[in-house]
DNA sequence: GGGCAATCCGTGAACGTTCACGGGAGCGTT
DNA sequence: AACGCTCCCGTGAACGTTCACGGATTGCCC
């Protein structure tokens, strides 16, 4: 009777040994390969399954260097605008063969933390959002290609997809303007201190118009559904007389559509609103809402394509840019 | 002046020798490990960095088996449904501290197919949505465990997290009956030939409660808030007099919606819908959708703590079950 | 029957890392 | 002076697979 220790793996060696062949031949007969006889392969194939064995891809990607995996980190995947983001990663990735680890940090900076801890052993390269300082995200990721998305990389050591919105934040602004708009407030968000840059092009878009922004119209609001609707209800507690807003994303905005609904303002007779990413969800309510709409998938996809040129080591770390133009719907 | 050969990965080797130690003592200084010296671990820090040394990950797991990775196929993960489940699957994965990958078969036959093949060789445990037959299945993940999601599995070789949505359906259809409705129809999905369980459920609720269901107020809809709206405008069109629709899922009530708004029609006063998943979604469209809801990020959950029970091969393939129930909201 | 392909199969080495073990240097105690 | 302890560090082996190469067998042709 042997000792009831750990079972160990079932080896190429094991089944090698029982169906009366060396190793080589195994591996001939799982890999489809040539210079195999078809009735030893089938006996080779029979022994495998009846062991139960599984080739160790640890082993397999030691010597055959050609799987690469990527890490794709985004906050909160049950966002919409993550999820385009990440449908658009997956998409490319599949095209080169190469595949996904997602990690869903859950908005935490403990979580996100120990996801790069972990991360660097496990992939090629690393993309998505991170909270995290540059110097930081360089000491937690030594030597592997990072692609920034949605941020400004200030260090070369990095690449970065950038999202150029000022020009359609202008047109959205131009065009509450023009529908007699003069105190427009905005929903921004509130993950970091300071003033998102989609804030600052409100601003200046603002300023060209001649329109004054008092402070108090701009309030912050969690990137859910639940917080723009609470910042919207803050916003109009204080200022009732504001006739439009502009959120920081479409997520937002669709709080603060809902919102406004349950405090019977008619949108956008009473209320404008306009939002920012161009979600497929902005077509499912009611109103439709319009918003400065950008290629989400396609900021996946560039971010995938950035990390194969850093793996491959073809180019310098680069920097993309998707832009985002004003898409007219129902809520503006 | 060196041939410009493949230029060949920087190993554990090169930092060793760089830094005048052994392979062992790199080994400690970047595992943070004892039995160092704290110069020569800066020493050789430095070295690994000067070298640009990133430690591969095969030969890592090879020695030390540790990591473990599953793989999640989802059939479109911009559907909020399969979002919702690869959320709580993350979550999950997260709390073993297991990697998850994630593949999207974009529903194609051939990209669940390529998947399938290659996942075999990469991941520990499979989890998911399959189109193709148990047999199919069973010869493409040779011995490796997998856990189907929402589906029977018919052969012990799998385990499932199933739906159980009789009751759900039943009180579904005992409201829609208790405010007058008599002519209920349904938007079963397409994805099959077979009509769905979800179809049995409600055509079995009808039946106890002595209602006809006409065939032709049983149509089929792509899995889409489009494929909803086209769906419920074919069935209005043949069926003018139905006044209530029960729909295989939440997106594809979504769309009929939408359709109805479009139609001119008032929900629920004039067209009642019901949906199935209860996605967080339905509480953001106007008028708030009714739905049989269930658990979705717990399907999810489950799926990932079976594949767990089958990858230490404690337990025998289980079954797991989630109810729904029906949760009232505005459309119906 | 010798030569020569063609076909099939096995043996060492390599991939890059960690584990188990052993050993030397330095210092204090008896 | 011998011993023992602590602190560092290095050497062989192992993880499980594939690659490059060489060898054995068979069949065919002249």
């Amino acid at each position: 009777m042997s000792s009831s220790t750990e079972p160990r793996r079932v080896t190429i060696h094991d089944v090698a040994r029982s169906a009366g062949v060396s190793r080589q031949t195994v591996s001939r007969a799982l890999n489809d390969k040539a210079e195999i006889d078809g009735s030893t392969k089938q006996r080779v194939l029979d022994a495998a399954r009846e062991l139960g064995y599984r080739p160790s891809r640890f082993a397999r990607g030691l010597v055959r260097q050609d799987t690469t995996t990527i890490g794709l980190v985004v906050p909160d995947l049950l966002n919409p605008f993550f999820t385009e983001v990440a449908s658009g990663a997956l998409q490319a990735a599949r095209a080169r063969g190469w595949h996904v680890v997602v990690y869903d940090t859950a908005d935490d900076v403990e979580q996100e933390l120990a996801t790069l801890r972990v991360i660097g052993s496990q992939v090629d390269a690393v993309v998505g959002y991170f909270s995290r300082s540059d110097e930081d995200l360089d000491r937690l990721t030594p030597g592997i290609p990072v692609v920034l998305i949605g941020r400004e990389p200030r260090t070369p050591r990095f690449s970065g997809i950038g999202i150029d919105g000022e020009e359609g934040v202008r047109e959205a602004i131009a065009h509450l303007v023009s529908r007699g708009h003069r105190r427009i407030g905005m929903l921004d968000h509130d993950r970091r201190p300071e003033a998102s840059i989609r804030q600052t092009w409100f601003l200046r878009a603002a300023a060209e118009h001649g329109l004054a922004v008092a402070p108090g119209w701009i309030v912050r609001a969690a990137q859910t559904v639940d917080g723009g609707g609470a910042a919207l209800a803050s916003l109009l507690a204080a200022h009732p007389d504001v006739t439009a807003v502009f959120a920081f994303n479409d997520v937002i905005a669709i709080g603060a559509l809902r919102e406004a609904r349950r405090f019977g303002l008619r949108v956008p007779a009473e209320l404008a609103v306009i939002g920012f990413d161009g979600l497929a969800l902005g077509t499912l309510v009611e109103p439709e809402l319009s918003s400065v709409a950008l290629d989400t998938r396609s900021l996946g996809v560039l971010a995938v394509e950035e990390a194969a040129r850093l793996v491959t080591g073809a180019a310098e770390p680069g920097r993309l840019v998707v832009r985002a133009a004003l898409h007219l719907r129902e809520s503006a």
